[in-house]
DNA sequence: ACGTTGACCTGTGTGC
DNA sequence: TGCACACAGGTCAACG
């Protein structure tokens, strides 16, 4: 599921309403989610902690906590981190629930089975998790045209995999590299070595603008639409894709018809009249 | 070191 | 209708 402006809109809303809050209980419906500690000790770290900020990287959530340590949490491709009151509904598929001190819980749920969460120390973070070797973040400040060029230089293989590789560029998934491929005029399969710096620049612009487009629009419930705000709420940017997903459609910008190929194993989504 | 490929897991959609 | 079988937004390990 979860591309940056689906992991944004959560970070964003959990940053309102959970910041400040106490973790009262803590129930593990399937401990196998648990990487680090073992599930036991996640269990006892989390237990009356309290909540600090909400931070994102990539596509991992970061709940720092009073102790310093980071209660860290990945969706994958189908999970939902909600937000309910406690005596809402039992849901299926809920691998982890977090109790507040507010009578709301935090409910973990995965419909795959790759959504994973770790309980690290600062140090951690960066040798278990390696988030240091992630790339830089595309909707920060300093992700300037240079920055982007100068994380492309020196590779040889084709642009989709590499925007999709996180320790070049963070946050991009499936969805969102295919939209901006598009936007750019840019065929997903062009080795980067074979671009131009007119199309470089074309290309950077546009994966600022898809990721701070699928941020307004609260997200992308495509796919199985099983994408969820932390209310339960769909995105809606489905409705303003442009390729993914529309194979066999007109291209919104010519009169071509929108095709589906594999690249480096991925469903891939272009406009073959459009994208050289 | 880097690029490419397949495995991971399970519910769902598709096509026979 | 029923059933087998690809397939999914991501990541990691293994290979050349």
């Amino acid at each position: 599921m979860p591309e940056l402006p689906e992991v944004e809109t959560i970070r964003r809303d959990l940053q309102t309403e959970v910041v400040g809050r106490t973790i009262a209980a803590v129930f593990l419906q399937e401990p196998e989610i648990v990487k680090h500690p073992d599930p036991e000790a996640f269990l006892v770290g989390l237990r009356g902690k309290r909540i600090e900020s909400v931070d994102r990287q990539a596509k991992y959530l970061l709940f720092h906590l009073s102790d310093g340590y980071t209660w860290v949490v990945h969706l994958m491709l189908e999970g939902q981190m909600l937000y309910l009151p406690e005596d809402a509904n039992w849901l299926p598929e809920t691998k982890l629930t977090v109790s507040l001190d507010n009578g709301y819980q935090l409910r973990m749920r995965d419909f795959v089975g790759y959504a994973k969460t770790l309980l690290l120390r600062e140090d951690e973070l960066g040798s278990v998790l390696k988030l240091r070797l992630l790339g830089p973040e595309p909707i920060a400040p300093g992700f300037t045209f240079g920055v982007f060029r100068q994380r492309l230089n020196g590779r040889k293989g084709m642009i989709k995999p590499l925007l999709l590789n996180q320790q070049i560029i963070a946050g991009l998934g499936n969805i969102y590299v295919d939209e901006a491929l598009f936007l750019s005029g840019i065929h997903p399969g062009r080795k980067v070595t074979s671009l131009s710096d007119d199309e470089l620049h074309r290309l950077y612009e546009s994966i600022v603008q898809v990721l701070h487009d699928g941020i307004e629009h609260r997200g992308t419930s495509a796919v199985r639409g099983l994408y969820r705000d932390i209310f339960g709420k769909k995105g809606s940017h489905q409705e303003h894709l442009r390729v993914f997903r529309r194979q066999g459609e007109p291209c919104p910008s010519c009169e071509g018809v929108v095709e589906q190929i594999v690249v480096s194993g991925r469903q891939t989504f272009l406009c073959p009249c459009c994208q050289h």
